[in-house]
DNA sequence: GAGGGCGTTCGATACTGTCGAACGGCTTGT
DNA sequence: ACAAGCCGTTCGACAGTATCGAACGCCCTC
């Protein structure tokens, strides 16, 4: 279980299942929040009122958006811990050498997260998914941080979500799942071979802080018809390791200083 | 005024409360946020668990901390309309080619908002400054995107604000500004002359649609001692001028096909 | 081993969040 | 032009609960 409180206080359940609300549909007028959550309208209506007020949302016309202030929030949130100001850059790096989607991922509530994905070359780039969840035994990201982490974080994954199966290829065996970390170790490179989307592959490498642990992991991903020999399995996979090394020995670095 | 809630909820607003807590300590232990909002401990520690167990609030050993939640709901509003998406590439190239630190910004609740903020040749980039706001009338953002907004925006950015002196340099009389808004007009630059803080000068040129309405502007900023001469008014300013046509043709060019 | 700081739990009370109904503006259709 | 919906907003009443303070228990310090 994710966490229980004791004492959970409604009008916080339904002002966050309004803001789960308008994510989803992006923006939309009162009767379409009303529509998805079930919340009666005059209750939707005092809400976005106190959050526009308090600056939250924003009303244009009689429909109702996300505003900045979460912006604001998120990029907080990303600026804890340095994985992402010292990952940023060598993902920068790493999509401009490739020309690969690259992305940087960790885990909270026992989920990877995508802190940062950049693709080079591209005029205009498809909306970010930056704080996006996905599993963790059907990524690579997931996988290369999953081999570096206490077996308890696997456990609380599988507890709350279970190795769900998404192709013919995603390993939803425990036992054929933890043997296969062994290899990540090994080789701190960690593969998804279209174990969550037919026709979708993936390379990781840990990011790894003084003690061996996994702050993280880069990859980088792309068409399964693309990603194959040689160009997968070395130039993208060294590309991804030596980034990785490099992020780590300055996070470490950084940290030594002080 | 900014708008006023005829129903304030006010468990809302204490949650609120806690939020922005967090996001100016960056993180924190119960009391902390006790002593900063003043709210009950019991009623800090419910609302922190309600949050918590929704996943909006990560808690690592006695810290509570914002979530990578809100990185998704910032992403979602940054990618409301079609400014982020189309704009990035092109903050990029600036920054790229200038070396200088580029922005990207828009107007939300009456106030300058960072939409992004880039700079390149930067091993670690400082934390960056997406979804902070800024006033409209010592900044060259915000005076480009006035130029081309109707008159209301400065009349709404005036009441709640006012036309603040931070600088020496500051336009804080309200016909003088209107006039200077009309050289930004017809050259479509802005700059900002050390009005918000000494030392910092900023090129800003406006994104527009297709009715010549600002969209929102981008900039480069540095320091006055390098932003002088030719450079500054020429090579910068001819910089962010071609970048902000080519994100306004391209945003009207997309538009248009449907 | 005592003391203090802090997180968590619990119970009571006054408050207020929620709901449904009703009003009024705007658009649609005839 | 008028009627009929649709939807946002307001209002009043009730039940539910957010808030508070106190108490418990943990951990660290002295």
């Amino acid at each position: 279980m994710p966490h229980k409180a004791k004492n959970p206080i409604n009008s916080d359940l339904t002002l966050l299942k309004i803001l789960n609300g308008l994510e989803e549909l992006g923006g939309g007028r009162i009767q379409d929040i009303v529509n998805k959550t079930g919340i009666t309208k005059s209750t939707v209506h005092n809400h976005l009122s106190t959050l526009r007020q308090q600056g939250f949302i924003v009303k244009d016309g009689d429909q109702y958006y996300l505003g900045l202030r979460f912006l604001r929030l998120g990029e907080v949130a990303r600026n804890r811990g340095p994985l992402f100001s010292f990952g940023r850059p060598e993902a920068d790096k790493v999509a401009n050498e490739t020309g690969e989607l690259t992305n940087l991922s960790t885990v909270e509530h026992a989920r990877g997260v995508y802190l940062y994905r950049t693709q080079s070359e591209q005029e205009v780039r498809f909306s970010t998914a930056a704080g996006e969840y996905h599993d963790l035994h059907c990524s690579a990201t997931g996988k290369a941080i999953l081999a570096f982490s206490p077996e308890s974080v696997l456990d609380k994954f599988e507890d709350i979500h279970g190795l769900t199966r998404y192709t013919e290829n995603t390993i939803t065996n425990r036992e054929e799942f933890e043997e296969s970390l062994e290899t990540v170790r090994e080789r701190q490179l960690a593969l998804d071979l279209e174990e969550y989307e037919k026709g979708l592959r993936c390379v990781a490498s840990p990011i790894l802080d003084k003690d061996d642990r996994a702050l993280g992991a880069i990859s980088v991903s792309g068409p399964a018809m693309k990603f194959t020999g040689e160009y997968y399995r070395e130039t993208l996979a060294e590309a991804v390791k030596s980034a990785a090394n490099v992020i780590s020995l300055n996070i470490t670095r950084s940290e030594e200083t002080y």
